[in-house]
DNA sequence: GAGAAAAAATGAAGGCATTTATGGACAAAG
DNA sequence: CTTTGTCCATAAATGCCTTCATTTTTTCTC
């Protein structure tokens, strides 16, 4: 069934019955009702190869991310499909692991298959040297890429993120000033968010003086989900002799690997030790105190990011980069 | 830069750069690198929809969920998406929800774009009413469809599931023959695994004579990851005076949110009383004792479901229904 | 070295929808 | 009765690749 059947059928040209798929004007209501009534007879779809030749596009967007079975980034690509479908786009999912090579070819593949943008969830696609970010300024010359929670300044190139560095100055001077000065830094990413938060929390201590660094700062190398190498990981530091009276953690997955090394080593929370979580996510609930945690409003970053997608791909001028504040959310694991 | 300027820059037919592009024989050697440095010097890539249109394919599947943002569902998505990409293919992504509407017109859309397959992840596709069924015999009728722990007897639909009746079965038995005989059933669906388990549960009851239904059968309609909604269902429950010793839980979520109801109500887990999970995700170790939980085995699945889908496409003769058995992880929340 | 067979390369058709230019038919307005 | 404008048909160009039927070239054999 093709537009030539339909516009036989119906008694019209093909221009007539692409006018009416189209919504384009110059067509009479009467003619209309006609060539549609013949499109729901039959059944009729327009061929998407065909259709995307003629138009050069396929309302379709590319979602990269290193791995959609994280908490976090599952939700994130939860909220922009959805958004992106309730704005009549598809969405092509690429979970591309954390290798630059794989980042590389997956983007190709993206503009390949002609998407009319790329969203790129998660700081992780932003590496130290600049030479190798220069894959994601090439695809932004050919579409428009949107970075969730990641930074990147070059032409065509939009990001969202959370105001990471002020939530962790905040929650880490708010620990602080509950009395406790040895704070252990526990992460597993030195992306550009993970950079943020870590530099929120060094700017706080620093700004109370304290000591940071060498034994305080913790970098978890490991499965995301891992949860008994993290608090071995603990473990093992404390058999080293480190002394700590609250942990900041990156994420809630650490935090609560935190929570758990506390039980197991005998340490009350919050009493012993202070526990602090990131992204609010499921998990706080998950634990005895529940976490405290910081919310980075995932769903307005999402929402605010589909709308700027969907600005630029419309032609209108839209804000290179927006921030948004996070929100401390108190619960049982800080004082 | 189209294959027109590749074949007239290389002085060979727009045929043979063709060829070469398509790895088919008839070409020489020499010819074909004289091809390939051109397309390299060029950066040539064959337009998508140009071929689409030749081939009346674009070498994309469609995996359909309710919510990626699940944590079980959104870890199959992840193998999937894996073990497809590595085999040439990509996946558009469409999360529907749960709503019959949404997931007819997604699929209908994947149709549209021209998919080579369909992947419906979990169970919560099928419904009770075979009528309402419907939708996916006729996608089918089309292009295959993979089913992931769900099953429906239709020509090219093919499932892949996991023997949640007889893991049940066992688990349930186990926990019965540890000397407790008031279990109650947690759950969250009534999908067809959803289905299995329970009658999993119910068969190993009945076979050891004891009670079922009614109090014992906890159906929880809330959010799939909302914990303290669950354990207030469970705190009511106890307020209403329904007294029992385990849990059997559908999901690790729900077997999380058993842990701490009973730790805030003053139960020890095990002695007072068992849990069992499903799923054995990384919710496990987020409880303390950590979570007694059946594992089903999600990557062998997904292995086994893509290796059927590509043998369908390549027009091999392929088994409509594959079972595999689950493995119960004992740790602290039984006996 | 001629002729046959095999290999390599070509040309043209086919696939389907979009868009544009041109012009015809018809209605209403001047 | 002419002009103007609306609606639609027709035809052709565009987008780019695949593939089959053919032709050309190469290779091989006697």
């Amino acid at each position: 069934m093709t537009i030539y059947d339909i516009s036989e059928k119906a008694g019209v040209s093909i221009a007539t019955v692409s006018r009416v798929l189209n919504g384009s004007s110059n067509v009479s209501e009467k003619t209309k009702k006609k060539v549609l009534d013949v499109i729901n007879r039959y059944e009729y779809t327009p061929n998407a190869f065909a259709r995307g030749l003629g138009l050069n596009t396929m309302k379709t967007i590319g979602i990269m991310c290193a791995d959609s079975s994280d908490l976090y980034l599952a939700k994130a690509i939860y909220y922009i499909e959805q958004k992106l479908r309730a704005n009549g786009y598809d969405s092509i999912l690429c979970c591309t692991g954390y290798e630059l090579e794989a980042k590389m070819s997956s983007m190709n593949l993206l503009i390949t298959k002609k998407v009319d943008g790329i969203i790129l969830v998660g700081s992780n696609f932003i590496y130290e040297k600049d030479s190798d970010n220069k894959y994601i300024a090439d695809a932004a010359t050919q579409v428009p890429v949107m970075l969730l929670n990641a930074d990147l300044d070059a032409p065509n190139i939009y990001s969202v993120v959370s105001d990471d560095f002020t939530s962790m100055y905040e929650a880490t001077l708010q620990m602080i000033d509950t009395g406790i000065n040895d704070i252990l830094y526990f992460y597993n990413s030195t992306s550009y968010s993970g950079k943020r938060k870590l530099a929120g929390y060094r700017a706080a201590m620093e700004e109370r003086k304290l000591l940071t660094g060498g034994n305080l700062m913790q970098f978890y190398h490991g499965s995301h989900e891992d949860i008994p190498a993290m608090t071995e990981h603990l473990k093992k530091l404390r058999r080293k002799g480190v002394q700590f009276h609250g942990v900041i953690a990156a994420d809630d997955t650490l935090a609560l690997a935190s929570v758990k090394y506390a039980r197991e080593t005998g340490y009350r929370v919050p009493e012993d030790i202070s526990i602090l979580g990131y992204n609010n996510s499921m998990l706080v609930n998950c634990c005895n105190p529940e976490l405290t945690s910081i919310d980075n409003k995932l769903d307005t970053l999402c929402q605010h990011l589909i709308t700027t997608l969907l600005g630029v791909l419309d032609g209108k001028e839209m804000p290179k980069k927006t921030v948004f504040s996070g929100e401390i959310v108190k619960r049982g694991t800080t004082r």
